[in-house]
DNA sequence: AGCACGCCGACT
DNA sequence: GTCGGCGTGCTC
């Protein structure tokens, strides 16, 4: 008796058990693919990752379906790295596989409706349903389910379908189908007739009366000298300026043959320009330093201020590994900055450097993760976003995270809810890798960490070419506002700098958090503001649309034109989003030409790559922007920043809103400053004393590291204590309300730590389903391991409790 | 995630 | 009386 311990794609904690014979024994390795029946009728793919011979006792195994792979698709280190990544993070391990398999190598069965061969049908005894199925299955062989859904406009059409295949009318049949294939390309050669010598004559005569034929073979002569190596359609009816028309009469003429050759979807064409990278001094010292660092501890952290040039050390750093053969993973928080990156990346290393995210098209993803698993030189280097994280990687060297404090790293929607950072860092243990962290703003967790000694630490004052640190002034709106000098939201002060840097010739960028600040439509005669009627949410006014959004779950209507309380006219657009200073800066800067980027117009794959490439270019000379400006982007022609409002981030009710504040302004504010002259940051705030301000203003962040470890020690939050949150979502607010403080009270009184909740969140409903919040604050000297398994325990005995099995309960590890 | 089973409202 | 809605539970 011979088994496999497989997962399923699905959101299940569980592995599950399946039969398989002797031969199969000795040729299944752990890290393939096995398709399984799963359920009533469907075949799932499978990854094994055991293989043994305890029969389980319990229920009868079924037989696997089929092995889908020749060779393990992934490696052990990689299992063993998800079974960490689903134990510490409290999910299925279903949920990882799912989230870390490309879908092109997650292939799913379909049920394909065939009629019976020489069976003879007597149409009147078919219901009107089954006999448009019957019909169709006339017109066509074989349907798919979606298509009988859409024939017969129904739901629910498993019962015609049985009745049908007990009348003996149809078959089931379940297809897989592979979804990647590869992509091809067509070649061309010359015929082995006109190989000889004298070919070219011969072909010359055969052809003395097709012009248009002679000018392509004439092409392909040329291109075969010149560049020696196979020619492709594509490129020969580009260079002999035709048509592949014409091109095919020469196939079909025998004159040319055909051939297909297996292509990279992901290939660079542009190669290594070999530059010796010169680092500065003390690029140079920060370098060695690191180096040093990582001979004794597994993580260093590399703290230099913006525009610093980290990239360069990085670079630097990876050459060193890409000698030993190792391979390097790049993670960056957001997919919008790849592009920048890989270009740079690419001048040093080639084709050696392979991108993966999830803006990528399937077929593309399981390219770099072939590539990867087999080492590949194409994939050395791999940049990605956090779901890079799990590649297949089989000798990885180095991995480095930048930008480390953000927030992105962190996944929080669909399980598994990890923190790229965290989990790389164990990865790096799984491989005996190094990691180097980088930021301007390291998160109070990961400095903590270097202060402990845990990490090493390496510090970057100064900025690269001698930039220095740009100077920030600070605008009091209160006393602004009293003296009015405020037009619109812009204090006089920026209006100033504006118009100085514009004459100047110079660039401008405008920083408008949105968080919690969209704009909303509000009756002046009532005060009724539109909300969502799924989610407990005002709705937010878009106004190149013309319309009322809810952001939670897509819901719009049209721009009212009276109050739907009490019909009154008279509306007003209360807040101010990156829109409405768009707005200002045209009546304020008519000649100016603005830019904005923010979530609605970086929406396409390459909105974001517009907006900044024509910023780049010039063409765009003040740009208002959200988050995404705070992102590591690089411009030459900066000299002013302005933060429009500081405030609305700062009271933010979230322990890390001063921390994030922080590493927002500071971000934003390096954009500013040119090689010869010196930026300048106006910050438009209601409160210039307040601590974090001035930390920024001075740019001192050990202040604010200290003053905020103060604060998390005092109120029990990260670095001291480690956070789950649980939320728990259901349609009914009573039942919801009862269930909550059940799992509550039960927590509480085991757990023997602070637990807080259950909390009504100030959004407390999302489409339809009421939500509430429990945080469990877990002492760092109290086992880890052991309290998540507490606390799974009462999660499965509050599962236990009839009626409120039917609350779903999320939890988020570390939640950010 | 599907898909079946089982229990209650609106139609023939 | 049935058809069909969705709440509940299981899948190796």
């Amino acid at each position: 008796m011979f088994f496999v311990e497989v997962v399923l794609p699905l959101s299940l904690a569980k592995t599950f058990t399946y039969r398989i014979s002797e031969a199969e024994f000795h040729f299944i390795k752990k890290g393939m693919r096995v398709a399984v029946p799963f359920g009533k009728s469907k075949i799932y793919t499978a990854l094994v990752i055991d293989i043994h011979q305890n029969e389980p006792s319990l229920y009868d195994a079924k037989e696997i379906h089929q092995i889908l792979d020749e060779k393990p698709i992934a490696t052990e280190i990689q299992i063993k790295h998800w079974l960490w990544v689903a134990t510490y993070y409290m999910c299925g391990i279903g949920d990882v596989y799912r989230g870390a398999f490309p879908s092109g190598l997650l292939l799913e069965s379909e049920t394909i409706i065939s009629h019976k061969a020489d069976v003879e049908v007597n149409q009147n005894e078919l219901s009107d349903d089954e006999f448009l199925v019957y019909e169709a299955l006339q017109q066509q062989n074989s349907l798919k389910i979606q298509e009988i859904i859409s024939i017969l406009n129904k739901k629910n059409i498993f019962p015609i379908l049985q009745k049908m295949m007990d009348k003996d009318i149809i078959v089931l049949e379940e297809e897989i189908k592979e979804s990647y294939k590869p992509k091809l390309v067509r070649y061309v050669k010359l015929h082995a007739k006109y190989e000889s010598d004298n070919g070219l004559g011969e072909l010359l005569e055969v052809l003395k009366n097709a012009n248009k034929q002679k000018e392509i073979v004439l092409a392909y002569f040329q291109l075969m000298a010149s560049e020696k190596k196979p020619i492709t359609v594509k490129k020969l009816v580009e260079v002999s300026n035709s048509t592949s028309a014409v091109v095919k009469a020469l196939i079909d003429k025998e004159i040319f043959e055909e051939y297909l050759l297996q292509h990279d979807r992901v290939s660079f064409t542009g190669q290594a320009t070999e530059k010796q990278l010169l680092l500065s001094e003390a690029q140079e010292t920060a370098f060695t330093a690191i180096k040093s660092s990582l001979l004794e501890k597994e993580v260093c952290l590399l703290h230099g201020v913006t525009s610093s040039g980290k990239t360069e050390i990085y670079i630097k750093l990876i050459e060193e590994y890409l000698v030993t053969g190792k391979q390097v993973l790049y993670l960056l928080p957001e997919i919008a900055l790849t592009t920048q990156l890989v270009s740079r990346l690419r001048l040093h290393f080639g084709d050696k450097v392979a991108v993966f995210h999830s803006k990528y098209s399937n077929n593309e993803r399981v390219e770099v993760w072939k590539q990867t698993l087999e080492n590949a030189d194409k994939a050395q280097i791999v940049i990605g976003a956090r779901s890079a994280l799990f590649l297949p990687f089989n000798n990885l060297g180095l991995l480095i995270v930048d930008e480390e404090h953000e927030q992105t790293f962190k996944q929080s929607d669909p399980a598994p809810r990890y923190h790229a950072r965290d989990s790389a860092i164990v990865l790096a243990n799984f491989h005996n890798a190094k990691v180097l962290l980088g930021s301007a703003t390291p998160s109070i967790e990961t400095y903590f960490n270097t202060q402990t000694d845990k990490y090493g630490l390496v510090t970057l004052t100064e900025r690269y070419n001698n930039v220095r640190m740009p100077e920030i002034v600070l605008v009091d709106l209160k006393d602004k506002h009293f003296r009015k000098r405020m037009t619109g939201h812009f204090s006089d002060l920026l209006i100033e700098e504006i118009a100085q840097a514009l004459s100047l010739g110079e660039q401008v960028i405008l920083f408008q958090n949105r968080r919690g600040y969209s704009p909303i439509i509000e009756c002046l005669t009532c005060g009724h503001v539109p909300h969502c009627q799924q989610c407990d949410v005002s709705l937010t006014f878009h106004k190149h649309k013309n319309q009322l959004r809810c952001h939670y779950c897509g819901y719009s209507i049209a721009k009212p034109t009276h109050c739907h309380s009490c019909s009154s006219i008279d509306l007003t657009t209360k807040g101010f989003g990156t829109e409405q200073i768009e707005q200002e800066l045209v009546s304020l800067f008519p000649k100016a030409k603005t830019g904005r980027m923010d979530q609605d117009t970086t929406r396409g794959k390459f909105g974001f790559e517009k907006i900044i490439d024509s910023f780049k270019n010039r063409e765009i000379d003040i740009l208002v922007g959200t988050q995404m400006l705070a992102k590591g982007l690089d411009f030459d022609n900066v000299s002013l920043v302005g933060i429009m409002n500081a405030d609305n981030m700062l009271h933010h009710p979230d322990f890390r809103a001063f921390e994030r504040s922080f590493q927002m302004m500071t971000q934003v504010a390096g954009r500013a400053g040119r090689s010869e002259k010196q930026g300048k940051v106006v910050i438009q705030t209601y409160n210039p004393d307040h601590n974090t301000i001035q930390q920024v203003t001075n740019h001192n962040y050990m202040g604010m590291y200290k003053e905020q470890l103060y604060d998390r020690q005092i109120y029990k939050y990260p670095p001291y204590f480690r956070i789950i949150k649980l939320t728990l979502k259901h349609r009914e607010f009573e039942k919801l309300k009862e269930g909550s403080m059940w799992l509550y009270q039960v927590l509480s009184q085991n757990l023997g730590m602070p637990v807080l909740g259950p909390e009504e969140p100030a959004i407390s409903r999302i489409r339809n389903e009421y939500i509430r919040t429990i945080l469990i604050k877990i002492p760092q000297n109290l086992p880890l391991g052991g309290t998540k398994k507490t606390i799974q325990k009462m999660l499965n005995s509050f599962e236990a409790v009839a009626q409120y099995r039917a609350i779903k309960v999320i939890a988020n590890v570390d939640f950010y």
